[in-house]
DNA sequence: CCATGTGAATGTTTTCACAGCT
DNA sequence: AGCTGTGAAAACATTCACATGG
């Protein structure tokens, strides 16, 4: 919609369907497909080997036509009067989301927080491995977890170029956070999952996705009666 | 802009600048709030009185028309040519999400997510309180935690109804998350933060956020190199 | 006949741009 | 002179509704 860096070399013919050539997708709509994936293998493990958007939609609450539209920006995977191939779809979804692949990932602060998120199931099921923990405190570092030894804070850049991480999760302490995330930028990490209650300043390019569940709690507080 | 559940009563002859009513404030701006007062709190720790809505901007990331915009839904808070009184606004915005007083929350699983939520600093720093936590392990009932047991997850009801409970937490694996969760409603909570990766089904005035931090990293790696 | 995929319509959110107050 | 508060415009997102195809 908005014009693209560069117009150029239509050097394709023919284009097959898609309007546009590298038309960008919305990223709400990419945060919508873990859910999709999520609930289609889920039912998958109930047993059932095709959905209907109004059925899926039904189970995650929202519109058929929101699904439909989603899925749409990517290509037809549906068959008319039938569905969707449950399998199929959960398939090319992980595809599209570069799931179908393990990512190395850094995580920063191994207090209370980062020890939950190493070892809570689920967490980090398939697609993440923990490749390396940092913490500032000398009680922590040393600690052997899972093969991955806790490395002081000052070693985040080198560790991360050394094993070529990408995507970082940020548990420090608010103070903190903004420099860690800096270092791991600085050793080439272009995603960050951050837990802590800061606005992270990166450079374009780097993703940031917040976990906040103090705000939203503090917002949830709106609409409860006094 | 949708009709309220009821238009009635117009009995005030005079309304002063708000142009209808009970108009309805969108949700996002709701959720933008607690932002506002985490970063004008931490302004004035920095020794800041006022702030523009420009400066206020640069912190948060955001524009500064979406500041102004978000803030004149509820008043008038800025003087023209001044800015906003750091303190009287992050006071106003408290006020407004109803953070002046303090919240019993009910948590529900304690195993390494559940801990987590209760014992990292910040996370519930004022205005959340954990009064009643709740695990199916045997092995974590009758734990003791900050003055409150934990109890078995058949209380949950019963307990919710007797503290008065309004506000909870969805710590537990994802195949209980929904029959915890119309336990903790049935108790009369309205408010729910779900950890566990399942879309929740609840009544109409009960509302949830989501926590999904592996949803998360799973659409950052959308836009990883490969 | 059933359900997809998608133009067109509608609804929502953000941004522009400026009148007006201090 | 500086910055708010807000109509109006633009951008973005969702939903409608239906032609199309198995």
């Amino acid at each position: 919609m908005t014009a693209t860096l560069e117009t150029s070399h239509n050097d394709r013919e023919f284009t097959p369907a898609r309007t546009a050539i590298d038309e960008p997708i919305p990223d709400i709509v990419i945060r919508r497909l873990p859910i999709y994936v999520r609930t289609l293998r889920s039912l998958q493990m109930q047993g059932m080997g095709s959905v209907s958007s109004d059925e899926l939609a039904g189970h995650i609450g929202v519109t058929a036509a929101q699904i439909r539209r989603d899925l749409s920006y990517f290509g037809r995977f549906g068959k008319q009067g039938k569905g969707y191939d449950i399998e199929h779809l959960a398939e090319e979804i992980g595809r599209i989301l570069k799931l179908d692949r393990q990512w190395d990932v850094a995580l920063a602060g191994f207090g209370n927080l980062g020890r939950a998120i190493v070892h809570h199931q689920g967490l980090m099921p398939t697609s993440f491995r923990i490749a390396a923990i940092f913490d500032r405190s000398p009680l922590a570092i040393g600690e052997l977890v899972d093969g991955v030894s806790v490395r002081g804070d000052f070693e985040i850049e080198a560790e991360i170029i050394r094993l070529g991480i990408k995507m970082g999760i940020i548990a420090v302490p608010a103070e903190v956070a903004q420099e860690v995330a800096e270092q791991m930028v600085a050793g080439g990490v272009e995603a960050l999952l951050n837990y802590a209650p800061v606005v992270l300043k990166v450079p374009p390019g780097v993703i940031v996705r917040e976990v906040d569940p103090l705000g939203a709690m503090q917002s949830m507080t709106y609409y409860l009666p006094d």
